[in-house]
This record gives structure tokens, C-alpha cells and sequence, in this order.
DNA sequence: TCTTGTTTGTTCAGCCATTGAACTTATAGG
DNA sequence: CCTATAAGTTCAATGGCTGAACAAACAAGA
């Protein structure tokens, strides 16, 4: 899924110089909280005024970036005519296949969520074609529902909670699915002619986490089903060599523990899994386990609260684990544990803060998921704009040529 | 330590332009196994042989490249003149304090060692200024043997075994040092003008690994008395927040685990550091502990064997995580590991094709370090050299304004 | 020895993107 | 109405890369 690859190998032209500053312009328009006018980015960028007019004009031109009407500002001198990301601009579709529900949702260029929609379907009962077909209708709405706000639809990413390698799921153990290959694009009705791709649906969350808090660097753990990962560096997406980095759910906490169906033992899953956290809360099995275990612990039932309590502990053991192997400050606690950490949080802290060795130089933080259950469904429409947004230039050339 | 950060958010002009493209022809003059010609760079590098030209000029006149006596090479039409890094150009000077020896190098551009001294002399027994002493006239002689083959000392690392935030070493367990700081330039003789920097020994073994080895991505682990690690992703170190990634000897194995030192318990250190596992050997403590632990091996004996597989084991689940986590396609095992890799590696591989979830896929490699108990001390003398060869602009600038 | 073909390295006009300064435009305040 | 101030544009100058032409250096064959 790495949409721009940045090489370091490569010659520099004079057009790669427009390239570079064409995206630090946009991202200078579409980070501001407040519509900024051209000499504001020149400041803020260190472009002068001169090279901002000429590269606004070429994003007025490619339809990125759009003029405010000259509305009255405040202070002496001639005022500033604020940019904005265009309303008529490309969207990025994001998808979602998980368990019990499919979920579409497009997001414009300043990431703003401009269309949602869920439906319960219960994947498990169903083979993958049919996963599709019924996605492919709900993107088919999306395309529709988009196209009448005026953007246009520029690609999309469908979140999967398995492991992905190219455009072929590997594994996704909790839908049953096996060797799964991306639906062609013939069958995908209104995205036939859109750039698509798959990607694991924690890693996406992890993305959707980083433009919505705003986090240079975190660690991010969602806990439902099974427990996914994703870990950003420095505002890139850490993918590792083929895009599974993240897996802490099957990270050891005791190599006698017990069996996982991956095949290992004592996995982090076997610890803090739902299901291993509803068994020792001596909940029954069923489909409103996230709500029994929150209304338990509201109560304050010692059974419910013990077993947070245990996997609390385990989540802090791995965690502690991989903040000292890669000094990050931050954790984002995503899925059902977003909803769970007050319970959880004691014992995360309590073995981060005995087991990670700079802990008390420089303790990481703790924190909920900022978009709770959507974070991989905006997360995987954000990976599309977010392309546009760090290579404006090849977006501009693509729809550049068939226009021509 | 981070020499060079390449800022992403900055504006781009005409400059840039070039020094991207001059650390562009640095880097394939020394990374060419045979002295290329200006037109073998344009034709590697995609630049035109013009502009390789003047650029190879900028470099000449900089005295980091020189051209090579014009020598008779096979094959039809003109020969070119090799390119090569200057003799008299910058040496990086990597120094590294240790447990119970002192040591000093000098690398030049190549990577070339062209100095190497060490001293043993047991730190425990002397106080942090006394170790700085005598590291100064290490290093002294280190200056004037590289000043007489030519060369320039264009800066200095010291690599030392503990956690290192900025300038100062925040604690160094095994030297019993604290909160010490790096000594002043004043106090260093023939340093006195150089740039100089500390990092952690095991951080910077793993930059020297990754210039020996020309992998791209692996996890360094480096097991002595305590055990370090270093990560490095995609050609370039991986540092964390702090600069204190890497700290695998200090994850959990088992969460119920002996006490360690670090104040957690469980820690891999426990398990496969030198005393644990000298101690499950049933051999003396002592100074040959290495010598023992591999001469046992080799003679077979049982308890020498069962301690490297526990061990193996102890790392493996470590390893384990690590992988999961990073999705990392090679561990090297340095230190020494490195002598006994071949009594550890079965038992790492087993819970790495266990417990790493991708395993079945693409299972990680396990090899041992190419540069043995020097990774550390070459690491840091090629950090000093990295950077200029990462941005000779800069170099270049600096060595121009002391001359004007 | 001379010619031809091949490859290297240089020169130079042209192009492209940024700069800086001058200039125009638009507002507030007196 | 005038002045001060800030935004945006225009334009010559600058710096760096390209492409083509050219000179230089060599091998091979006549």
C-alpha cells in the first residue's frame, strides 16, 4: 500500500523542485486551521511570496486548492484572500470488512468525513465474493453520494482485519478468509476505474489516529476480536518489510502460556483477547460482550474487574516490551479497549513503569483512541488523500492526461 | 546524535537542489566497488554526465573525491578517469568506552579502518574523568597516526554501553556510571576542535553492521555482559523519541521471571546475558567466560549445551516479539553471540518459527555479525563519516568558512 | 600510418524554478 | 483625501540541470 515512495537514490531535476514545494504548499493549506492567505504560507513555509503566488495558481489550476471569497478581515492593509482545499476536490474512500458489519466512508482533502455509512453483515456466514459484492454496493452509494457534494472520488483502500501482502489477503483468521484476492476492478461497479488497495485494518487505524490527534510518533493497539497494531514514526506509517509490522497480538507474555490458534502459546491474545477477558469475568458468550464488561465494571463487580485488571497486566507486559524496543512515547489504546481503559490504564502503567527501563526519565503515555471505532474506516480513506497530499505533482499529472 | 535531519517541511530552492544531487555522486563514488568514471555516475545516478561533471569538480575542489591517475582500462573508445574518495579527505575517529577496555579508530570515506588501538583498562575501578583521560590520549595518537597518512579528522563518536540522551550518559550499568557528561573539548587535547559525540554502543554496532553488511533492514542484538540492541530500518538507524530504540535486553520473557537489576523482573537479560548463562553452565565466574562457554560447547559437554539452548530459547522469544512487531526480515547477532551462534541459533529459529505469525511466509534470518566485537567502534567512526557523506554540502561549507 | 568508430569529458545555449525588488491593489486610520 | 500597511503580481537576475555539439583519447582495421 506505500502510495509514494520517496527515494533518496534518485537524480533531482528542477521539476522535482516544484514537486517538493507544490506538496509543502498544500500541506500548508490543508493543515492551517484557518484558511491562509498566500503571503501567510510564504511566512510559515519560508517560500517567498513570488514562488507561493505561482504555486497556488498551478493548485487553483489542477483543481486542489481553492480562493475564499474576499471576505473582510481584520487589521490594516490590503487583506489576504484565504486558500482552501477545493469542495470540488478528490475524495478518498475508505472501506471496511470486519466481522459482523461492512462500512464505507469518503473524506475530502482536509481529512473532514463527508460521507458514512455501516451495515451488520456477518461476514462468517458468507464467502468472500459475496463480502465483496455487498461492499461493492455500498462503495457504489458512497461514489454517488460524493459525486453530489461535488468532489471526485480518487481512489480507495479497503481495511481488512488480517494480514495483507500486495493485493492479496493472506490470512484473516476471524472472517475464515484464506488466500483472498482483491476483487477485480470489473466488479466493483462505480470504482472500476479507481486505484484500489487492501491494507490491515490496524495499520489503517494507526493512520487515522495520526491525522486526527495530530501524534508524530505512537504506538496504537486496538482490542476487539483479536488484537491488531499499527505503529507510526515520526508521521510515516511504519510498515515494516512487507507491511505486517504492528502484530503485538501474538507477542509472548509467557512462552509456557496458553495454546493460540496461531499456533504459538502464552500470545498477548490469550491474555487480553475478548474472549479471554469475558471467560475470566465469568461473562457468557455473546454478542454484547464490550457491553457487559463495561457495565460490569461500572458496578464494580471483582470478577469483571479482575479480569481487566489481568489483561491490563498482560497489554502493559507487551507493551513494555515495545516501547523499549523502540522508544516511543506514546500508546493509543483503539477498539474496545478505547472504551475500556479507564479499567485498563492502572496496569498498563503499573508495568510500563516497572518494566520499561527509560520510564522514569521519560514515561510514555497512556491514551484512548481519538476516532473510537471508525479510526480504520476514516484511517483507510485518509491513505488515499494523504497520496495526494504528499505527491500533489503525480495526482496533478494523472488527471492531467486524460484530460488531455 | 542525528547528524543530518532531512526535513520534510522545508522549502526547496536551487541549492538543495544540488546538494541532493552532490551527496547523490558521493555516495556512488563510495559505494562503487571499482573507481567509476564521470560518465559510469551519470549512467548510474540519471544525471547527465554535464552535470556529473561539475559537480565531481565542487567534490575535487572540496578535496573529497580526487581523480586516479589515468591507467589503461580494457574495451574500445576513451578511458575514463576513475573517481575516487580523496586520500587526504575527512576521517571519522569512533571511540568506545567498554567494561574493561578502551578503543579508538579512524575510518576514512570508503568505510576503510585505517587506525585501530585498544587498551584494556577495567572502568569499574577508575571514575568517569580518569576513563576521559585516558580515552583523550587514545585518541591523540589516533589524530596524529590519521593526520600522517593524510587524512583530516573531521570528528569524533564515542560508543558507550549505557542509555545516552544528548550529551550525557544517563546510566551506564555495567560501568557503574551516572548522569555523566561528555568531557569538554578543552579536555580532550588533539579533540579539542572536532565535533564530538556519545551514543550507545550497541546503536552504533548497528550502523556499523549495516555499512559491513549492505542490509537495509535488520535487528542488531548484541549479547556481553548486558545485552543492547540496535534497529535499523531501511538503510537508516532508527532511533526512537530518545534515541533509546533498541533496548531488548530488558523485555519481558516471563513476567514472573528472577528479579533483574533494571528494578522489572523477567528481563532477557535474565536469561541470556553472560551470567545467566555462565551460571546454568555450572562455570566459574571469571574473565574467560566466552572462552569457556564456546570450549565447552564444542567438547559437547551437557550443561554447556542445555545453557546456550535455554538461552536460545530466552532470545528467540524476544526475537520473537521484536519481529512480530517490526516485521523485520533479519536479527544479526553480534557481541558475543557472534562466537556462539552456532549453539543458539536452533533453538532461536525454533521459537521464531513458532511464535513469529508470519513466519510461515517469511521467516526472518538469523546470522551473526559481520564485524564481530568491533561493530561498535567502526559504527561510531563511520557515524562521523555518514554524515558527511549524507550531506557533503554541509562539509563542504564548514571546511570553506575556517579557510576563507 | 591513416581512417573509422566508440566512448569520455567539456562547453554552451536553453530551460526552469526560485529570488528579490519594484510595483499595483486594497484596506484602516487620521 | 492622504498616509501607512499589507497582499499579491511582475520581471530581471540567479543558479542548476539538460541536451546537443564538440574535442579528446583510444582500438581496430585497412
Amino acid at each position: 500500500m506505500p502510495p509514494r515512495p520517496p527515494r533518496r537514490d534518485d537524480p533531482v531535476r528542477q521539476r522535482s523542485l516544484r514537486d517538493h514545494n507544490l506538496a509543502l504548499v498544500l500541506r500548508h493549506v490543508t493543515a492551517a486551521n484557518r484558511p491562509p492567505s498566500r503571503a501567510e504560507i510564504a511566512a510559515a513555509s519560508g517560500l517567498t511570496r513570488a514562488t507561493v503566488s505561482t504555486i497556488v495558481d498551478e493548485l487553483i489550476a489542477g483543481g486542489l486548492v481553492a480562493e475564499l471569497e474576499p471576505v473582510s478581515r481584520s487589521g490594516v492593509g490590503r487583506p489576504g484572500t484565504g486558500i482552501v482545499p477545493a469542495g470540488t476536490g478528490p475524495a478518498g474512500l475508505g472501506m471496511e470488512v470486519n466481522v459482523d458489519y461492512l462500512a464505507v466512508c469518503a473524506v475530502d482533502l482536509t481529512g473532514a468525513v463527508r460521507h458514512r455509512q455501516v451495515r451488520r453483515l456477518d461476514q462468517r456466514e458468507h464467502r468472500p465474493a459475496q463480502t465483496w459484492q455487498a461492499l461493492a454496493e455500498l462503495a457504489d452509494q458512497a461514489v454517488g453520494a460524493v459525486t453530489a457534494l461535488g468532489l471526485t472520488p480518487a481512489g480507495g483502500v479497503i481495511a481488512v482485519p488480517g494480514l495483507v501482502e500486495g493485493d492479496t489477503i493472506r490470512i484473516a483468521p476471524n472472517l475464515g478468509w484464506q488466500q483472498v484476492a482483491l476483487p477485480r476492478p470489473a466488479d466493483l461497479g462505480g470504482l472500476r476505474d479507481l486505484p484500489l488497495d487492501v491494507a490491515n485494518e490496524a495499520t489503517l487505524a494507526a493512520l487515522g489516529e495520526r491525522h486526527a490527534t495530530g501524534l508524530r510518533s505512537f504506538l496504537y493497539v486496538s482490542g476487539e476480536i483479536g488484537i491488531g497494531g499499527g505503529i507510526v514514526l515520526d508521521g510515516e506509517l511504519f510498515g515494516g518489510s512487507h507491511g505486517w509490522a504492528g502484530e503485538i497480538g501474538h507477542v509472548t507474555i509467557d512462552p509456557q502460556g496458553p495454546d493460540c490458534h496461531c499456533g504459538s502459546r502464552g500470545c498477548l491474545e490469550q491474555y487480553a483477547g475478548e474472549e479471554a477477558i469475558r471467560a475470566a469475568a465469568g461473562l457468557p458468550a455473546g454478542a454484547a460482550v464490550l457491553a457487559d464488561l463495561v457495565g460490569g465494571a461500572r458496578a464494580g463487580r471483582g470478577p469483571v474487574l479482575d479480569a481487566l485488571d489481568h489483561a491490563g497486566t498482560a497489554l502493559g507486559v507487551a507493551l513494555s516490551g515495545a516501547v523499549n524496543l523502540l522508544d516511543i512515547g506514546t500508546v493509543v489504546l483503539g477498539g474496545h479497549y478505547a472504551e475500556l481503559i479507564d479499567w485498563l490504564r492502572p496496569a498498563i502503567e503499573r508495568e510500563l513503569s516497572r518494566r520499561v527501563i527509560t520510564a522514569r526519565w521519560s514515561p510514555a503515555k497512556v491514551r484512548a483512541s481519538a476516532l473510537g471505532s471508525d479510526a480504520a474506516l476514516v484511517g483507510a480513506a485518509r491513505a488515499v488523500t494523504q497520496a495526494i497530499l504528499d505527491d500533489p505533482a503525480r495526482f496533478l499529472a494523472t488527471r492531467a492526461a486524460p484530460a488531455a
